[in-house]
DNA sequence: ATCCAGGAACTGT
DNA sequence: ACAGTTCATGGA
């Protein structure tokens, strides 16, 4: 879905049918550098682009009341100092955000990338740039048509190939749409809608609210990632109860979703 | 081998 | 509302 090179990010989107290759850089941390595939843009693309990248990385977000209460919890003060600066890198197509949440149910991640990577390469677009080729994210109403057997193909399980199918048809009926989730912008509503959907419980729900609808305080409090992360910096020698977990984030309040996206960083031991 | 993964639906109480 | 069971498969 991304590559990273020579420190660039490389996106493939798509904007009114045509596919652009986004190549991201950032000279100062002031600033966002974006040169696009296609040789003089119209403008309306351009408004596109930006408001992509604005989304992708939660732009809009003013970090200092976060930083404010990390600095005087003693949990994300450590992980804040470590990566600060980092926003939630979001995953602003809620058909992606939901399957991948849904891929990713109850599996190791490698696993789960596997999965993805088979999945975006059986039935996303693709274009290819100088021997590199760029992925994009399959659409809705081409999974909508599939039957499970074709996803069984790729290891998914029946259920979440039933899940994953059931998303799209949703959406490609148009039951489902991330206008009309936002439109309710409560919390619990958002939450309660999702979960009527098959094969989307609290911590799927949760998940999509903090990595596609942008709820700064969404919390997928049962992430067994976070009680990992959770584990290593308490120094505890067993994972956290979910308990002990509610007491320990009160200090959290309006920005569970950014204390678990950096308690998640604190996972990846690799430096980029 | 054994445990467990960035869970959720289903079933029984 | 709540607890236990089933699904399902690769990674470590």
């Amino acid at each position: 879905m991304h590559q990273i090179k020579d420190g660039y990010l490389f996106k493939l989107i798509k904007v009114d049918g045509d596919l652009i290759l986004l190549r991201i850089g950032s000279k100062t941390i002031h600033s966002i550098e974006v040169a696009l595939s296609m040789s003089n843009p119209p403008e309306i693309i351009l408004e596109a682009v930006k408001s992509y990248i604005w989304e992708l990385f939660d732009c809009d977000r003013e970090l200092g009341d976060f930083y404010e209460v990390a600095s005087n919890d003693d949990i994300l003060k450590e992980v804040v100092a470590k990566y600060y600066g980092l926003r939630m890198i979001c995953i602003p197509d809620l058909f992606e955000a939901l399957t991948w949440a849904i891929m990713g149910q109850q599996i190791n991640l490698t696993f789960a990338y596997t999965l993805k990577k088979r999945f975006v390469e059986q039935f996303g677009e693709n274009l290819t740039i100088e021997g590199e080729t760029y992925w994009l994210f399959p659409d809705f109403t081409k999974i909508a048509h599939l039957h499970v057997d074709d996803l069984r193909k790729l290891q998914l399980t029946s259920r979440k190939a039933e899940y994953i199918i059931g998303v799209a048809k949703l959406m490609a009926r148009g039951e489902l749409s991330k206008e009309s989730l936002l439109q309710k912008q409560d919390y619990q509503q958002v939450k309660k809608s999702l979960m009527s959907i098959r094969g989307v419980g609290a911590w799927t729900a949760d998940y999509v609210m903090m990595k596609c609808l942008q709820f700064p305080d969404a919390f997928p409090i049962a992430d067994v990632g976070l009680h990992q992360a959770l584990k290593n910096q308490l120094g505890m020698e067993r994972k956290p109860t979910i308990d002990e977990i509610m007491e320990r984030s009160k200090n959290w309040e309006g920005w569970q979703a950014y204390a678990t996206f950096y308690l998640w960083r604190s996972l990846y031991k690799k430096t980029i």
